[in-house]
DNA sequence: GCTCATGTTCCCCT
DNA sequence: CAGGGGAACATGAG
């Protein structure tokens, strides 16, 4: 699930425990636990969390604990000792409840750090949501080879996942597969007007939200159709990813 | 048994 | 150096 809307709903479930007392972490898994000592937080309260493309940063007193989810992470606020869920990796066991991060793939991990954060998160860009139209042709403008995978690099924008991606072209009427050269100016404002609607109205929902008139409501259909106009949707692998666009509507 | 999955990284080419 | 392709990572669902 997680791209930015996921991450951005994690960070509200998050903030639960902002203020809190971190009684214990529980490390249920240590192959998740990719860097520093969980125990070394016991004690601390929890600060407000922050968001940057798909990590979750949480201060924990001198430290920040780092959150990166991969395909299939989430976290959960429960109450303490209600029954924990077989993937739940490692918990953060506060006064009032406890903070789950669970992970049935393992891809992410958590980081209790006292660094610089871009030692672990690597180079990201501005967060998708705090590029308005002048930066954003600034960005791609330095830049060649296909629209998908500049556009999902996180270096460049981060917090801009596969769906997204899909969801953004397809409502800019571009192809996924377009040189991102021989785009006209025009094209680089439709899809900057398009990213601009798509991360506004799916941060409130917490997911690409799967809705009538969203090529994200259809795609995982055995026989999609382009909800604008019909089309029987192509789906193929573009800069390494499963990509679905409409042939019709998304010509190169 | 097989294929595919909303992410990232690393290696090898061009 | 910039990009692209493919594999790997780990685990489940269909």
């Amino acid at each position: 699930m997680p791209e930015l809307p996921d991450v951005e709903g994690y960070r509200r479930t998050a903030h639960k425990a902002a203020g809190r007392r971190i009684e214990q972490v529980d490390v249920v898994d240590r192959s998740l636990l990719r860097g520093g000592r969980a125990d070394s937080i016991a004690g601390e309260r929890f600060g407000d969390p922050e968001r940057h493309g798909k990590w979750l940063i949480m201060p924990a007193g001198d430290a920040e604990v780092l959150m990166h989810f991969g395909m299939t992470g989430r976290l959960d606020w429960a109450p303490r000792r209600s029954e924990r869920h077989q993937h739940d990796r490692i918990v953060f066991v506060c006064r009032g409840g406890e903070l789950r991060y669970r992970n049935m793939r393992k891809f992410g991990g958590v980081w209790v750090w006292r660094q610089r954060r871009e030692r672990v998160t690597g180079p990201l860009g501005p967060d998708a949501t705090e590029v308005d139209r002048e930066r954003f042709h600034e960005l791609l403008g330095g830049r060649r080879g296909g629209l998908k995978a500049a556009l999902m690099d996180q270096r460049l924008i981060a917090g801009l996942g596969n769906l997204m991606v899909d969801e953004l072209a397809w409502r800019a009427r571009v192809n996924p597969r377009a040189s991102i050269g021989r785009l006209s100016k025009r094209r680089i404002d439709r899809l900057w007007e398009a990213m601009d609607g798509v991360v506004r109205e799916s941060l409130p929902t917490g997911r690409v939200p799967p809705l009538d008139g969203w090529l994200t409501g259809v795609r995982d259909e055995r026989a999609p159709h382009c909800p604008r106009c019909g089309a029987r949707l192509r789906k193929e692998t573009v800069a390494g990813r499963t990509t679905a666009w409409c042939p019709r509507e998304q010509r190169r």
